[in-house]
Order: structure tokens, then sequence, then C-alpha cells
RNA sequence: GCUGGCGUAGCUCAGUUGGUUAGAGCACCAGAUUGUGGAUCUGGGGGUCAUAGGUUCGAGUCCUAUCGCCAGUACCA
């Protein structure tokens, strides 16, 4: 057999990614902060397995078996990859009986889904949840839309907007618009898309069915004109303000009973963000969004990067206050949300908000004379017990430009060089590549006696130390201001 | 899953009504510069034209299937 036969092509499944050192870099940086927003609240790291038993994840029937990747383990056992955190978490609540409630735990975790991927859309994506389990208090919902907002702006995002509504507004909607509870699911799957398809589409879409641009029949849910006219009443409802929108809402449905409830938490959570100061622009009370359609019991949130609307929600959850009885028995109310990192990066990138870095070193020392590699593994081993983070040039090419060209391609933004003039004097010379960036331009144009100058010019971006002084030298190097 | 579009170098693409040896830019490598990195110049490597079959004297170009990607739609606990 010859080798190219033998060769497997390297290559990923549909869905999955690679993340390479540049990505996986700026990738950490937000799992860093969104981490750090959540402690500050006090929410508690957890982690769970990656596989369960199929049983645990299956709550509502067979409905959603295909979108779960499961199989069978060396046991014979059904087992299964988790498609989310939030019934993993349900699980634990249920397993452990000792844990403190409330338990506000947070989460950062892969999760696999086996549906079609789209554009930051992925099978297996990591998400970060935070939830708290054990609070009936609407006071729990708004901390996590505080999360939310706080998370968002902590990430940098200038443009982005969390919406909030409630399931028990729909609900009374349907109650108004004189529709059976049975519809729900249609229902609300047409309304999920007022903002993506306007609403005279949503509005056949109720009745008699339209076709969409790309020539798709999309079937009708033959509602009646009197139950599509009511719909484009409370879609009509005033926009703005919190308490206007919620105002609007609550005298649209005075007359219906099973508002009160949705208005009472509703007016709770806008109360609590307006004490807080939470921008009305930034964190609004949208009645139109659905969300969760079995899963959610009270109030729903996501958040979208108004920029890359395109992305759709990439932070969204809501209150399921049924989710632990399946595990126990009994019911404990729970509410939290997840945001879609991957999506989410994705979004961010294509917005430039995400600063790549190839590399994690600080300094590069590099290597003239390969004979004395002791002396620059001592200097490296210095460096690093010091705390500056340091690579060794290990590679085959030996010219002092190909180091360099390495240090900068890596983007480290210091490189030491040690040949035999520094090895004679016992010096080292320590050498700014950022700096020495911004004179690069003059390089081009110098020759001759005009390169000799520009020589002396670049020397302020490298200096020659003794050996004793480098590490104050790097350090003073590393501190100075650098353009963002 | 369904409908449509597209697969040419690492990347972005050009390639006439089927007709010699398939091109460009960027990237990469080397030299100009034997101890100095983003510029410039010169040169260089790199393609089973997604895969498999078919039509034809002749296929990157036409037909069929498969795979992949993109858009819409469906689904999304």
């Amino acid at each position: 057999m010859t080798t190219e036969q033998r060769i497997v092509e390297p290559r990923l499944l549909r869905g999955f990614r690679d993340y390479l050192p540049a990505q996986m870099n700026a990738r950490q940086k937000i799992i860093a902060t969104i981490r750090q927003v959540y402690e500050r609240y006090g929410f508690l790291p957890l982690d769970t397995p990656a596989q369960e038993f199929r049983a645990t994840l299956m709550g509502y029937g067979e409905e959603n078996t295909k979108q779960i990747f499961s199989f069978k383990n060396p046991e014979e056992e059904d087992v299964a990859l988790r498609f989310d955190l939030t019934v993993p978490l349900a699980r634990v609540v249920a397993q452990y009986p000792d844990l403190p409630l409330p338990f506000r735990r947070y989460q950062v975790a892969p999760v696999w889904r086996a549906d079609k991927p789209d554009p930051g859309r992925f099978r297996e994506f990591l998400q970060f949840d935070l939830d708290s389990v054990g609070v009936s208090s609407n006071a729990a919902d708004v901390e996590i839309l505080c999360g939310m907002y706080d998370t968002l702006r902590a990430l940098g995002i200038e443009n982005f907007r969390v919406r909030f509504s409630d399931r028990k507004v729909l609900n009374s909607l349907l109650d108004y618009a004189g529709i059976p509870r049975d519809m729900a699911h249609g229902i609300f799957r047409v309304l999920d898309k007022l903002e993506k398809v306007g609403l005279d589409n949503i509005a056949a879409e109720l009745t008699g069915g339209r076709v969409d641009v790309s020539g798709d029949k999309i079937p009708g849910l033959g509602l009646a004109k009197t139950s599509v006219d009511r719909i484009k009443e409370f879609l009509a409802l005033p926009q703005g303000k919190r308490k206007h929108v919620l105002a609007g809402m609550a005298s649209l449905f005075k007359d219906v009973p099973s508002a009160a409830e949705a208005v009472a938490e509703l007016d709770f959570i806008c109360t609590s963000l307006d004490a807080l100061e939470i921008p009305d622009d930034r964190v609004t009370l949208d009645l139109s969004i659905a969300r969760g359609l079995d899963y959610y019991t009270g109030p729903v949130f996501e958040a979208i990067l108004t920029d890359a609307p395109e992305f759709g929600s990439v932070f969204g959850g809501g209150r399921y206050d049924g989710l632990v009885e399946r595990f126990l028995g009994r019911k404990i109310p729970a509410v939290g949300a997840s945001i879609g990192v991957d999506r989410l990066f994705a979004a961010m990138q294509k917005l430039g908000l995400v600063q790549m870095v190839s590399s994690t070193a600080q300094v590069l020392v590099t290597v003239m004379e390969p004979g004395r590699m002791n002396d620059y593994m001592k200097l490296t081993r210095r460096l690093r017990v010091e705390g500056i983070n340091t690579e060794l040039y290990l590679g085959e090419e030996s010219g002092l430009g190909k180091q360099l060209q390495y240090a900068n391609r890596q983007q480290i933004p210091v490189a030491i060089i040690m040949g035999s003039d520094e090895f004679a004097n016992n010096e080292v010379t320590v050498k700014d590549l950022l700096l020495g960036a911004t004179l690069q331009d003059r390089k081009k144009t110098a020759k001759g006696k005009e390169r000799d100058a520009w020589l002396v010019l670049s020397r302020k971006a490298q200096v020659k130390v003794p050996a004793s002084e480098v590490l104050a030298c790097v350090r003073e190097i590393l501190a100075r201001p650098r353009p963002a």
C-alpha cells in the first residue's frame, strides 16, 4: 500500500468547527469576561457530564428525538449527548437534595444538537448559562435580565437589545382573540416571525397561508378574521418605555381574566428595572416575543445584537417552573438564561468586535548561536520564573530575520537577541517589536547612509542592557502604553 | 426534510457559442539585504477544474447521480 492510498483526508463533520489559537484566545477572553460578571452576582460554578441517560434528556415525549445525538454505550444502555445545560441542572437539583436553595449556578460547557447548521449555528456549541433554582419571586427574573444587560456591556458591545415578555401574555392573547389554547404552538411560531417577515405576511400565515419569495407554499392556520383583527390590535400596541407598553397591554386585556397574572409579573419586573435605572432602550418590554414554546411558564427573555440581527438571539432564557418536577415529583421554581457563546462570537467577529491575538507569549528569546542553547534556556527560564510569558525560539530556521518575522507574525511584543557581541560583554539586546513596527515604513526608502540613519532611529526601539537588567528592561517595554 | 443557486490554487475570483500547455490578485517560499520583522523589486512553488459516470473527434464549459457550501422554507424542549 502506498503512502497516498493510506492518507486519510483531514476534514470536519458538518456543523463542527476547529478553533485555532487566534480565535481561541479571543474566545477565552469572552468567556472570562462573562464568568466575571456572573461571579459578581454570586453565581456558583457547576459542571456535569456531556453524556446523560437518554431518558433524562427526553422530557416531552418523542417529538424532538431527532435533534439529539444518541447511541448505545458499551453496556448497551441508551445514552445521549446533552442538548442544553438546563435539563442536566434540573437533574442535579433533584439528585442532590442537600443542595441549599436557592441554588444559583453558572455553567459553561459544550452542548450538541443534530439539526441543520446555519450561520452562527452549529452542531456542537458552547453555552454559558446562569440560573436560579428555588426562587418563585420575580426578583430572580430581574436579576437574570440585569445579568444579560451587564454581560453584553462588559463584552464591549454597544448596540444590543434585551427583550422580555411573559408566556402568560400570549396565553391571554389567545383568550382575547378567542383561539383555543391547543393552537398556541402554531400561533406563537408565526408571531415569532413578526420582525422577520412583517405584519402582512403574518396575517396571511394566520389565515389562508402564503407563497414566499422562494416559491414555497406556507400553509395557513385558518383563523377567523375576527381573531386575526384582535391579534393585529395586540401587535399594534404602543412601544417605547416599559411601563408605557405594560399600560397599553393592561388596558387592552382589561376584560381578560387570565391577564392579571401576566400584568402583575411584568409590573414587578418593570418597576425593578426602573428602580435599577436599566435603560429603557436596552432592556425593553416586547410583547411579541414567543420563545421556548413548551418549556417556559412565565417571563421569557432574549437578546440580539442590533447591528447583526441576522444571527438571531445570542442570549435567551426564561422561567421554567415545571422542569425539576420531572425528576423530583414536586415543583421547584426556576429561571435562567443562556448565552450561545459560539453564535455570539460569530456575530461579534462579523462586527469586528473581536480582537484576534495569535500568541500568549510576551517575549520571544531568539537563538543566534545554537551551540549556546543552555544560555538561551536559562534566560528564558529566568523570565518565566518572574511571571513573564516567554517563548524560546525552537524553529529549525536559524536566521535572525526569520525569528523576528516569526515574532511579528505571532504578535509577540518583545524579542530578546543574544549573539557573540552580547555574550562577550555579558549584555542582552531587548527589542520592542511594536514600537519598531512603526519605524518599518521608513525602511523602504532608506538606502546607504539613509539606511544608517534609519538603523540609528530604529535603535530607539532596541536597547542593549547588562544581562542583570534584562528583567527590568522587559517590564519597562511591556508597560509602555499601546494604541488599542 | 423540501425548493433553488453555486463548487476552478491556501483565500477571493476570471475563464468567450464546448477547441492548443487553465489564468489573475492576495497569501506562501527564495534572493536583492551573510546580526534585525509588516515596504519595494525580481524570481519560484502550488490545480486529479468537488467526486463518479455519460454525451462528444474534443468537456473547466453540456447531461445524470453523489457529496459539500449558500439562500429561502420547515424545525429549534
